[in-house]
DNA sequence: CAGGATGATTCCCA
DNA sequence: TGGGAATCATCCTG
């Protein structure tokens, strides 16, 4: 039998065997007796008892009378010591192997991650490589500042709240601690209530809020990865490049149809090109890598089915036809300004240059419309130009199926291009194409070429990519 | 909301 | 290493 048990049967019995000495401790001396009287003292403690006993069955001002009289009552530190003493024996010494938890690996697991990702810990550094690390893991350099700053506003937003709930928390935890400690040490008057008893208390609230700071930590952490995987997902932030810069990549990859496999050069020339027309806001920014895509895909797509891709091809072509008509009828108009008898020496290079470009947009035209040979111009190496001419079944192209407004920009034009023939001879060159094109070029050609498709080649303001050989 | 379009990723190959 | 092919995930449109 335990001492619990012991002294619950005592209160029963109102009799406390070995009450003299409980736990090593001796009771002082009754007051008014001369210490030798057993008997005085059972009564005395067996009145206390009683009177612990009965006073929940009385009304609140009797059990006040009452209260006050068991604390003035001169046995009373005498049991509380060995009141508390018991407890201190039983209930705690069971829990008390519990109070010794290890480090939860989660909650330092969530410690780690939260340091890791900046949100806690000191502010400079952890936001700011976290950015950087979400910016590298992206795969863009600069090109992607304006989402990187986005994630870092929303880094410093989630690091915000965290510390503001934190401090919460830990106010809220301060006070319910001096509260229940108050209230326990109020309660120690009227009940035995030990100072290891009271901070046994402290550590179990401190305990329950942890697992509250816990379940904080573990959302701060899930919206850092929501986070994370909304900007650094590539899939997630999939946004569809802008009509103008679809159209540009568009016109680069039907005016080079024969051979769409632009070069390095050529896909940052076109990246360029689209984020001048696009820039617009976040993700509007097209990379060399995005244009690399775009081309695989256009190809694999097209390849896959051509049908669904001629009349595009024939919108683009005949695009592209008027472009060049326009570049030709303006380098007429250069040529005619700079011609000789108004020498410019400052801008002649210059204008020799565009004159080149224009001659070759001018063939380009001369050879769509007004040939349906592919023999009718010296361009060995002009995969497009060869495409032009020449459809996959071996038709050869009649510019019928040229969009009627071209016709007639042609037709305008004819007397103008008529003039400036000459410059076709200078065109023994084409430097559009990468290596890699070149080499598959049979290939792609064979068998991806719709017959209606005809493909001028670029005007002025097109991308060369030129790896020729 | 279904289905097509489209940008990105992954795996494989030359 | 670049490209083809398959696939995924998201966007867009009717």
């Amino acid at each position: 039998m335990d001492d619990q048990a012991r002294i619950m049967q005592s209160i029963g019995g109102v009799s406390l065997a070995g009450h003299s000495v409980q736990g090593g401790m001796a009771l002082p001396p009754p007051h008014g007796h001369d210490g030798t009287d057993g008997d005085g003292r059972k009564q005395d403690i067996g009145d206390i008892l009683h009177q612990i006993m009965t006073i929940t069955d009385q009304s609140l001002d009797e059990a006040q009378a009452k209260k006050h009289g068991l604390n003035c009552h001169r046995m009373k530190p005498a049991l509380f010591s060995v009141l508390c003493e018991i407890k201190e024996k039983t209930g705690l010494s069971i829990r008390g192997a519990q109070e010794e938890d290890p480090p939860d690996p989660q909650l330092m697991r969530l410690d780690n991650m939260l340091l890791a990702e900046g949100v806690a810990g000191p502010e400079k550094g952890g936001g700011s490589a976290a950015a950087a690390a979400a910016a590298a893991a992206s795969g863009g350099a600069a090109d992607n500042s304006i989402e990187h700053s986005d994630y870092r506003a929303k880094l410093t937003q989630i690091r915000q709240i965290y510390h503001t709930e934190l401090e919460k928390y830990e106010q809220a935890c301060n006070e319910f601690t001096t509260h229940v400690m108050n209230l326990l040490r109020e309660q120690s008057r009227t009940r035995p209530i030990s100072p290891k008893e009271i901070e046994r208390m402290v550590g179990i609230i401190h305990r329950k809020f942890s697992s509250i700071q816990m379940q904080l930590k573990q959302s701060t952490c899930e919206a850092v990865m929501i986070l994370r995987s909304r900007f650094l997902d590539a899939r997630r932030k999939r946004r569809n490049f802008s009509k103008q810069a679809t159209e540009i990549l568009n016109e680069y990859f039907y005016s080079h149809l024969s051979n769409p496999y632009p070069s390095e050069e050529a896909k940052e020339e076109l990246a360029k090109k689209c984020s001048i027309t696009v820039s617009q806001g976040v993700g509007s920014t097209i990379t060399v890598s995005q244009v690399s895509n775009w081309f695989g895909n256009k190809r694999i797509r097209y390849k896959k089915n051509i049908g669904k891709f001629q009349e595009e091809a024939n919108l683009y072509a005949a695009k592209t036809a008027v472009n060049a008509a326009h570049a030709a009828a303006a380098a007429v108009q250069n040529s005619q300004a700079n011609s000789p008898t108004t020498p410019n020496s400052g801008f002649q290079m210059k204008d020799e240059e565009f004159q080149l470009d224009s001659a070759e947009s001018k063939n380009t035209l001369l050879t769509n419309m007004f040939t349906g040979s592919s023999g009718s111009f010296n361009l060995p190496n002009s995969g497009d130009m060869f495409l032009s001419m020449q459809s996959l079944n071996g038709d050869s192209y009649q510019g019928a199926q040229v969009g009627a407004n071209v016709q007639s920009q042609v037709d305008t034009l004819r007397h103008v291009i008529s003039q400036t023939a000459g410059y076709n001879d200078a065109l023994g060159r084409n430097t559009m194409y990468s290596s890699h094109g070149l080499h598959a070029n049979g290939g792609w050609q064979d068998a991806t070429t719709p017959s209606s498709v005809i493909s001028p080649t670029e005007g002025p303001g097109s991308v060369h990519s030129d790896t020729s050989n």
